[in-house]
RNA sequence: GGUCCCGUGGUGCAGCGGCCUAGCAUACGUCCCUGUCAAGGACGAGAUCGCCGGUUCGAAUCCGGUCGGGACCGCCA
């Protein structure tokens, strides 16, 4: 070892000592015949000191040297004189007086402060990720995953998982995501599919009896990034054997609950964790991922709309439809860009429209408000529980487009408004979602994974007179309104697969290319089996109350999937390409 | 595929038609300095304002395009 220590471990009860330290130079502070520094390794910082009396070659070198050139330094701790401690320094009782110091390496004056939590370029600070990687908050992130994965791993095989790692070149499948895929040198024409998840394979370990397992995976998908989502992202995918979802549930809860007690910055605000069907988070928020961090929820104006003369309103009521209040509090004074701004939220939705009743005083202001009788405006107010000053909206459309267009702009009211409670985190468990949903063509497809266990017989059942009312053992945990981790129990008979399947319009044909080993599985033993494949950045995220991806991972990418630090992606050499099968039709782009 | 925001010495920002011969902080260089810890002091170097084109007597500033970054929609579990 170079070192004998390192820069955070030096304490008064080393005082006396000889020591050798090696790190980066943090800050220089040259007093001319006295200069010190601080090195800094991962561990810490520590303050080295020499004078030119005492030292000549020691201080010459601390006075020749830059930030961040890498430095071994041999010297004695000593407690710093008195009056000239430290107190913000975890090693600031002492100080290393150098009696020996060679530079292990210089560095070029740095892209960007190392020293300082400024705002940096993500371009450069991606590009240079070796030099950020240094700066504190970097370096925490870091910290913070590892130590989460680390204690995910130890928690699991306590538990009797096994971590097993299954293979990165698989099957493509088109449904989903699209898949990222690599050509086949052996079979030219084919290609193989990183995994979006190891879905087929957990299950298939299931049926290979090996009851509980749980990986660190790799999982990939071609899809535009954004903040939140990005090309590469790491996921806990686990599975077990012989359980129904309370098993799953109770495990994951436990596993969840102990890390937000050891990582998060803040509480969670309930345990055991609540929970909600899927129906109620739908009624209540309009979201089936709901942000309690603040508790407006939708309201139901159908009954006392009924016969209002507000055609718009009326026409939907009349066939089966719904209309859906919100209120917005203190935004009486809303102005038309808010409106116009939820509106356009509303719509993404499929909302046909926002309606506004602005309450001030008696008085009610909203461009609609002459189709409503006195009683109907006073039976909004009263189902918003609008108070003075406050802002109600209402959308009429089927009970569920209604919901969820309210739904988005309730969510965005909370960071909008600052209405959460941001002292704790609350998580709560969503159950009973439907096992399929329609698609915008009309069809069937599966709202989870098309593994997903009904819940019942009644829900087999209904796949034949009313699908859409089927629920399955789906289960997502919610934390501050974002899914932090989904699972189910899954099908294990190959009956009732073929019986969803059908109902997808998958045909035999297609199932068997598509799934055909898991299928074929089903046939050999299949155990019942529950898993969860839970996102492993989002945690960290979450646990460090970052919105941005790429600060807790290694190497990030941009957002047009550039990797700034390796070039990439990059061509190849034609040889390969011709072993490969492959011609280049696109003409490459130039990449300043 | 689309919408919006950003691009000014190494870094972070200001300037938003002429007062800009581009300002501030910090970093960087040289010198001074024996107790600092964002050390201090003096001096200095460093940008044709992402790029191309246009409007104008005059453009960092206005317009169009383009490249790069970010946020979002589409897409995506």
């Amino acid at each position: 070892m170079l070192r004998t220590h390192t820069c955070g471990e030096a304490s008064a009860s080393l005082a006396g000592k000889e020591v050798t330290l090696c790190g980066w130079v943090h800050r220089r502070r040259d007093h001319g015949q006295l200069t010190f520094i601080d090195l800094r390794d991962r561990y810490g910082l520590t303050q080295v000191v020499a004078h030119e009396k005492e030292n000549a070659a020691a201080h010459a070198a601390l006075g020749d040297a830059r930030n961040e050139w890498v430095l071994r330094v041999r010297g004695t701790v000593r407690a710093r004189p008195e009056g000239t401690k430290n107190p913000r320094l975890a090693t600031g009782e002492v100080e290393v007086v150098a009696t020996e110091v060679t530079v292990l390496n210089a560095s070029k004056t740095p892209p960007f402060y190392v020293n300082e939590e400024t705002e940096v370029d993500e371009n450069l600070r991606w590009k240079y990720r070796y030099v950020d990687l240094r700066r504190e908050r970097s370096k925490d992130l870091m910290r913070l995953r590892h130590e989460v994965v680390a204690y995910i791993r130890r928690h699991l095989i306590e538990r009797g998982f096994w971590e097993i790692e299954t293979p990165t070149l698989i099957r493509s499948d088109p449904t989903g995501a699209r898949d990222f895929i690599v050509p086949s040198r052996y079979y030219p024409g084919r290609f193989w599919a990183l995994p979006q998840s190891p879905q087929q394979y957990k299950q298939i370990l299931m049926v290979g009896g090996l009851d509980k397992y749980f990986q660190i995976a790799h999982c990939y998908r071609d899809e535009d990034p954004r903040a939140d989502r990005v090309y590469e992202h790491t996921q806990l995918d686990l599975e077990m054997s012989f359980v129904d979802r309370e098993d799953v549930m109770a495990t994951l809860e436990g596993l969840y609950t102990e890390i937000f007690r050891m990582f998060a910055r803040k509480p969670l605000a309930k345990t055991p964790v609540p929970r909600m069907t899927y129906e109620e988070a739908i009624r209540r928020f309009g979201i089936d991922r709901p942000d309690l961090r603040f508790a407006i929820e939708l309201v139901d104006l159908t009954d006392a709309l009924r016969s209002t003369g507000f055609n718009a309103f009326r026409s939907v009521i009349d066939s089966g439809g719904a209309v859906r209040g919100l209120v917005v509090p203190g935004k009486a004074d809303a102005t038309r860009k808010d409106i116009d701004g939820w509106q356009a939220l509303a719509k993404t939705k499929g909302a046909k429209g926002l309606v506004s009743f602005a309450f001030a005083g008696t008085e009610v202001r909203s461009p609609v408000a002459k189709f409503f009788t006195p009683g109907e405006i006073a039976a909004i107010r009263a189902a918003t529980k609008a108070g003075d000053g406050d802002l109600a909206l209402a959308v009429a459309d089927t009970y569920h487009t209604a919901s969820v267009s309210l739904g988005v702009v309730r969510e965005r009211l909370g960071p909008e408004l600052g209405l959460a409670d941001t002292a704790k985190h609350y998580a709560l468990w969503i159950t009973d979602f439907p096992l399929v949903e329609r698609t915008p063509e009309g069809g069937w497809t599966f709202s989870h994974n098309p593994f997903c266990a009904p819940l019942t017989e009644q829900d087999i059942a209904l796949l034949d007179t009313d699908p859409e009312k089927a629920k399955s053992k789906q289960y997502d945990f919610v934390i501050d309104g974002k899914e932090i981790f989904g699972g189910s129990v899954r099908i294990y008979q190959r009956a009732v697969q073929e019986r969803v399947f059908a109902q997808l319009g998958v045909s035999k044909e297609d199932a068997a290319t598509r799934f055909g080993a898991l299928l074929d599985a089903l046939e050999y033993g299949a155990p019942p089996s529950g898993g969860v494949g839970a996102g492993v950045d989002r945690l960290c995220m979450t646990l460090a109350g970052t919105e941005n991806i790429r600060e807790v991972q290694s190497f990030p990418k941009t957002q047009t999937g550039y990797d700034p630090l390796l070039d990439a992606p990059a061509a190849v050499d034609a040889k390969l390409l011709d072993e490969l099968g492959l011609r280049v039709v696109a003409q490459p782009e130039k990449r300043a």
